[in-house]
DNA sequence: TATAATTAGATAATGATTATCAAAATAGAA
DNA sequence: TTCTATTTTGATAATCATTATCTAATTATA
């Protein structure tokens, strides 16, 4: 069975606060991996009060406990993702979405890296660049 | 047979300069992807009068005119590679330091993708992230 | 060599992220 | 439930990478 945040907390030692779970709420219902201050925004009409160092220090203690995985696709800022299945992501280069890859088998990409480097690998993130559906058509027009 | 810098500089409305050749030339010279400021300081002694943000305005017209790619492996600050083939890289958690992948096949890793997206693709980048041999050998002592 | 246009260098500005700290909130004991 | 030690929040200052601004110097071309 799944770990719930607040267990999670609770175990790592770090006490469970409402912004802590709304801030973790966010991520899982989302899927247009936020920067902190989407978040932030997100967050001002059901949190007026909600601070924007309060999400980055969150963001950086559910990195912690591994409930969420950190990506940065070239920007001048991090997103944060609540799905930490292994799965490559795609930007659009003309509106800066980014997207998720699913269903995408890359075990063999992998394990060839794996073979070939001296490291010892402890993970990967991909990212593709492109330009999304909706750009596409926009610039049909 | 290649473009150099300096013909592809003038042919795209740029002045050649020796700084612009020097900071090329560091990263043709190296295999460490340095930041922005990495390329400074190792210009210190021969280019005591260098701005940094000579450095920044240089990378940007060299990512430009494609004679570099940018990197973000996950950190602070950019960094650059003069070697602009497809490559993946992969990142020393503990020393930072980011070395090449090379001679690995992905294609079949790419073509997974394209195929199964609706993004009309243009590049990608891949990042690993481990433990580098010189790092293993030290926390073993 | 003269000149128009671009660039370098110095530095201020910006923007994301981190640090600081007093007041408020949490969790466990009584 | 109340008390209390500890942690956290929120406000804000500090930091750090990167970008913008501007003038003197440099480049490319006539």
């Amino acid at each position: 069975m799944e770990k719930n945040v607040t267990d999670l907390l609770r175990e790592k030692g770090f006490k469970v606060t409402p912004q802590r779970l709304a801030i973790y709420k966010i991520l899982t219902m989302t899927k247009t991996h936020p920067s902190a201050e989407m978040i932030f925004s997100q967050l001002q009409p059901s949190y007026p009060t909600m601070s924007l160092a309060t999400v980055y220090k969150t963001v950086d203690i559910l990195r912690e406990i591994g409930m969420i995985q950190v990506l940065n696709a070239g920007e001048d800022s991090f997103r944060y993702d609540a799905d930490t299945s292994d799965h490559p992501h795609v930007r659009c280069m003309e509106c800066g979405r980014v997207d998720d890859l699913h269903d995408i088998d890359f075990s063999d990409f992998v394990d060839g890296v794996a073979k070939r480097t001296s490291y010892r690998l402890t993970g990967q993130q991909f990212y593709f660049y492109g330009i999304c559906p909706d750009c596409q058509k926009r610039s049909a027009n």
